[in-house]
DNA sequence: TTGTACGCGTTATCAA
DNA sequence: TTGATAACGCGTACAA
């Protein structure tokens, strides 16, 4: 690998005039601009990007921090591609980072971004609470921007979206259609996500003057075994439902598997809305409507502010963007579902 | 952000003392150690892996150069999660960089990995030809791996997958389940595993004494359209037929749905076979058997050697993995598919 | 066991 | 318009 250094000997120049060609900042005469680049090409000179990050300070990189829980879906797909895309639109690279399994991990992964100096930070928190997002934000001089969490202090440094609206919106266009025994089945309660839909649940059904009754609420945790289990427990318990509103779609098409092995046709017989949308979704789309998440508006929005943060001149828009519900009403069988651990929607 | 030289004042030492405690390497006195660590705990001192790495001339990271039009698929999010947590064991970082829609944007990727001092570079390769490839790994000394073609002259920087063999194998199958009208619907030709695909179903019906008919042979894109496409083809022109193959799941999904919308049913009238079984299949099974990809294989076995050749003593294995044929006898109603562009299996 | 001094490949500030 | 030269923050012979 050739450095500045040889491609200053070879044009006959010094390191400092090579560096003002490349940037284009300063006078170079034409000349020697001719010379510098003959010498550039000879030499099959490279930038050291290391070197120049470490000089300015700068890498044009954005880090991105996601657990790998995450990682098997189309939702961090979705995810993944937008903010990639986006970020090559203007000139940085991403890179993205593994935040595992705990708040302490979560917190390593940001560090590494920091000690690689990046010039900004995304995190799609799983485990770490916002006060500790607050400190970290607080703490350091790079912009760190959160999506999926509402913030109590920084609250330019998040995006959001309004889960508990999406969910009562949800609610509300069930009871429009006539049910009045709906359903819920929970996500894993230590997700703020999953505490948000329940309680538009909740709210819709107060809204209406219907009674809240605990009997029709079911802890899941996200997958599709569990959506099934909920189903079963509900059937076991000989409660009946009409409608079935379940924190994503992989509990969806898993309470839809259950009812359809019971004999229960989706959606004749029972009405199945589950959250996200995941792309997988028009497999399913004949049984299933479900709550499109907005990932793709929000990833936007925290790109456009972060390179805006850099790039000075800040422009302040909406934190939080809603959901569409996207309703189908043609009618086809129950879908299989394997045995996935994984979890392909927001937390 | 506070340095090295400030951690050294404050423990009363020298910079090289701090730098050695840090890395662990030479003699240090306990005593020192202490000081350095508590120097380093008020200082909140955090090292600078930019000047670490430049020092170095290593930077822990491994450059991954895909495609953005794979970025939209569980093919993706396995490779992808794959090669992420296979390196953060081997405490290495991915940084993965958009090849885009060309040669040489795709070659570019790979520069900026390079300027970057990545230590090593996987491709997954789209555009780029045999010989740019071959001609690339000549030219720098950073391992640089490419999985799913065969290069030509660095044998052992490939790892790739039997596409012929499996789709022999898929042929072979429904042969010996007694079709012998298998229409076959082939990938964009431009991708070499397109058509290996295409000559693996070619040899198995010549090896069987069948012969090959081009009415049976429909060009695809890979996308589930033109797999609705090459079916109404057929259909229109009065193709008899009792079985289709098909290059990826995509198109075979899409087949499936024109099959059902003509009234034929799927698997009771006409079997299909798809390829890459990406994960969304699950929905599918009932009525569409796959060959599965193994990418994960692949993606392991890459990051093995790269380890390997990083870390001295270099392990040889197979370059080739064999894909699995996945058969399912049940029974169900075809899916719904929307209009995506995107491309979920390999190229 | 510790410190000095130089190198890594850039950018950036001053003079010339 | 150009060239020295000092940062940038760290690793590492070499000397002490």
């Amino acid at each position: 690998m050739s450095t500045m250094q040889e491609v200053a000997k070879k044009a006959g120049v010094s390191k400092a005039t090579v560096s003002r060609v490349l940037s284009g900042k300063g006078y170079v005469s034409e000349a020697t601009k001719d010379q510098v680049y003959k010498a550039i090409e000879e030499a099959g000179y490279r930038p050291n990007l290391l070197a120049r990050n470490l000089a300015t300070n700068k890498s044009q990189c954005i880090g991105l921090v996601v657990t790998n829980t995450l990682y098997n879906g189309s939702y961090f797909s979705e995810l993944l591609s937008k903010a990639a895309q986006k970020l090559e639109e203007h000139g940085r690279q991403l890179i993205l980072v593994d935040g595992k399994h705990s708040a302490a991990e979560e917190q390593a992964a940001i560090q590494f971004l920091l000690d690689l100096r990046c010039d900004a930070i995304i995190i799609y928190p799983r485990f770490l609470s916002i006060d500790v997002m607050d400190g970290i934000i607080d703490h350091y001089k790079q912009p760190i921007m959160v999506v999926n969490r509402r913030l109590r202090k920084h609250q330019s440094h998040c995006i959001c979206c309004d889960h508990k609206g999406a969910s009562f919106k949800a609610t509300q266009y069930l009871i429009a259609r006539g049910h009045r025994d709906i359903a819920f089945i929970t996500g894993s309660l230590d997700s703020p996500t999953a505490l948000e839909r329940l309680s538009g649940y909740k709210e819709a059904l107060t809204q209406q003057g219907i009674a809240l009754r605990d009997d029709l609420i079911i802890n899941g945790k996200w997958t599709p075994n569990s959506g099934a289990s909920a189903i079963e427990r509900l059937l076991n318990g000989g409660i009946t439902f009409s409608a079935v509103l379940a924190s994503n779609d992989e509990m969806a098409i898993g309470a839809i598997k259950q009812l359809n092995q019971a004999g229960i046709a989706v959606p004749q017989n029972v009405s199945v809305i589950g959250f996200d949308n995941i792309p997988t979704a028009p497999y399913l789309l004949p049984a299933l409507s479900s709550v499109k998440d907005p990932v793709s508006d929000m990833m936007n929005e925290v790109i456009d502010r972060l390179i805006s943060m850099l790039d000075g001149g800040y422009l302040s828009k909406d934190n939080i963007f809603t959901s569409d519900l996207l309703v189908r009403d043609s009618v086809a069988d129950g879908p299989f579902w394997g045995n996935s651990q994984n979890h392909a929607g927001c937390f």
